[in-house]
DNA sequence: AAGGTGGTTCCAAATTTTGGAACCTTGTCC
DNA sequence: GGACAAGGTTCCAAAATTTGGAACCACCTT
C-alpha cells in the first residue's frame, strides 16, 4: 500500500507543534520529491484529509480528519465510566484530571476534566507525550510485560525532562518499583511545576488499557492535599476495578501517582 | 490515487450513526471483493486510522483520526472561524471589528480586528459593557429567553447612556424589535460619536454564543457606507451560521445592527 | 458434518506510482 | 526587465503496487 503509506507519512508530520505545513515543510519533513509531494497532497486535500488556507497555503488536518475523530472510542464504556468518576473527583479536589491511552512508548490524552482550582493545568487533548515521563504513562507501562516495554521504548532513549528516568535502567526501577508499591507520582516532570499521581485501568473484557491522572501545580498543593488526591484516587481505582472486572494483584491495587 | 481512494471510501462508511463496522459490514457497504477489503482494513489498522476491538472484532476510527481532529478543531472553532471572516470584512470596510462574549448582563470583548479607517474606534480586549448599550450584545441577549434575560438584567436597572434604553421595558421593547426585523444597530450609545452593527451566532454543536459587531464614527461614515457594512455583516452571518450550524429563524437571519 | 463469519494468501493481469526533467504562476529584489 | 524563489503541475517510461477470484484457514453454531 504505497501510495497510503506515503499519504500516511505525510499526515503524521502534522502535530501540535506543527499543526499546519507549508508545501517546502512536507517536502523536507518526509524527503519525498517535489511531483511526488505535489500528488499526495493533492490527493489528500481532495479526499477532505488535509485542506488548505487559500492565503497562506498551508496544509492542515481536513474536516474529515474531524468528523472520523469524533467518532473516535465515543462510545467506550471504559473511558466513559473512568470519565464519569474522575469528574467526581476532581469536583471534590479542584484539581485537574486526565484520561490518556498508549500509543508506542508514547501516551495520548483523550479526555480532560477541569477542577475548579483557579491554578490551572491547561493541556490540549490529542496531546501527546512520552509515557515515561508522565504518572498515568509509567502506571499502564508497569502493567506492560518487561519485553513489550522493551520493544516499545526506542533504541535510541529519548531526551526526557531531569527528573524523570534517564535510560532504559532507571526507567525499569521507576516501573518495578511502581509494580511493588502500586505508587506512580512525579513532579516537575512533563511540565514544570506540574506535579501528578495516577494509575492504570484495564477492563477485564476487553484487555483495553487507559492511564488516569490528577494533576496540581507543586507549590501551591499542600502535603495533605496531595494525601487527599491519593486517597481518592485509591478509592476511585477500587471502584472502577470492581466495575471493569479489571485483575490486578492486590499488592500492587493502591493508587500508583506518577507526573502529568 | 487508487489504494487512497478506495480506503477513503472505506473511512467515509464511518459515521456517528454508524460508529463501528464489521468486517461483513465495511464489504456490504463499499461493495469490494473480501480480498481488497481485508488487504485495506488491514492497512488502515497498521497505520492508526483505523483500530480495531480485540473482542468484538469491530472496526472505528483510530487514534491518529483523534489526533489530527484535534488539531482541526484548534484551528476551526468557533471564535477562530469568526475572526478570519471579520478580517475580510473589516478589511473591506475598513471599519474596527469586535468579537464579544455574554456574561451575565454584560458583554466581555475577546478579539478586535483593527480597521483601514484613520478614524479608528479603540477598545481593548477584556473591556466590561453593558450589553444592553451594545449591538452585538443586544443581539446576543435577543437570542435568549425572556426568563433568562430578566435573570440577568439587575433588580436595580444599570444607568446607561441617554441613547440606550432606559429601563426594563424599553429593553425588551428594543429585543422584540431585533427578533422582529433582525437588525440591531445604535449610534452615540455606549461610546459618543461612534455607531455601530453587529450580530449573534451560536455554535449548532456546543450552544456557545457569540456577539459580532462592526463599529464606526457616527458622523464621518455616510449612509451608504452604513449599507454596505450592513450587507458584508448580512453575508458573514449567513455564512458563519452554515459553518456553526446556526440554527436560527430566516425572519432575523438579516444582520442586526446595534451600538458599539 | 454443514454452514457462517472473519479473515488470509496466491497469482497473473491490470493499474498505479514513481522520480527526474521540463514547465508554469506569482511574487520579490536588483 | 532579468534573476531568483516558492509553490506547484505535467510528462514519461520503468518499476511497483493493486486487483479480484479462488483456495485456504480458524473458530463458532446448529
Amino acid at each position: 500500500m504505497s501510495a497510503l503509506t506515503n499519504a500516511i507519512e505525510i499526515l503524521r508530520c502534522f502535530s501540535s507543534a506543527r499543526p499546519d505545513l507549508s508545501f517546502a515543510d512536507v517536502m523536507a519533513l518526509t524527503g519525498k520529491p517535489k511531483s511526488s509531494t505535489s500528488r499526495l497532497l493533492r490527493a489528500l486535500r481532495d479526499c477532505g484529509l488535509l485542506e488548505q488556507d487559500p492565503h497562506s497555503r498551508r496544509y492542515r488536518p481536513g474536516l474529515l480528519t474531524f468528523e472520523l475523530g469524533r467518532l473516535h472510542r465515543a462510545h467506550d464504556d471504559l473511558i466513559s465510566m473512568a470519565e464519569r468518576e474522575l469528574r467526581e473527583v476532581c469536583a471534590r479536589t479542584g484539581h485537574t484530571g486526565y484520561i490518556a491511552v498508549l500509543d508506542g512508548y508514547e501516551q495520548v490524552v483523550l479526555r480532560i476534566v477541569p477542577g475548579s482550582n483557579p491554578l490551572r493545568v491547561v493541556n490540549p487533548p490529542g496531546q501527546r507525550t512520552p509515557a515515561l515521563a508522565t504518572s498515568n504513562g509509567r502506571a499502564m507501562l508497569a502493567r506492560l510485560s518487561d519485553e513489550d516495554i522493551r520493544a516499545r521504548v526506542p533504541a535510541t532513549y529519548p531526551k526526557l525532562p531531569r527528573n524523570s528516568p534517564q535510560n532504559f535502567k532507571q526507567l525499569m526501577a521507576r516501573l518495578n518499583e511502581i509494580r511493588r508499591t502500586g505508587a506512580s507520582e512525579a513532579a516537575d516532570e512533563s511540565i514544570e511545576g506540574v506535579g501528578s499521581q495516577g494509575f492504570a485501568l484495564k477492563s477485564g473484557e476487553t484487555g483495553e488499557m487507559i492511564g488516569i491522572a490528577v494533576s496540581y501545580s507543586v507549590q501551591a498543593t499542600t502535603a495533605s492535599e496531595r494525601a487527599n488526591v491519593r486517597r481518592e484516587l485509591a478509592a476511585m481505582a477500587e471502584k472502577l476495578r470492581r466495575m471493569t472486572g479489571d485483575l490486578i494483584d492486590q499488592s500492587v491495587a493502591r493508587v500508583q501517582a506518577g507526573p502529568r
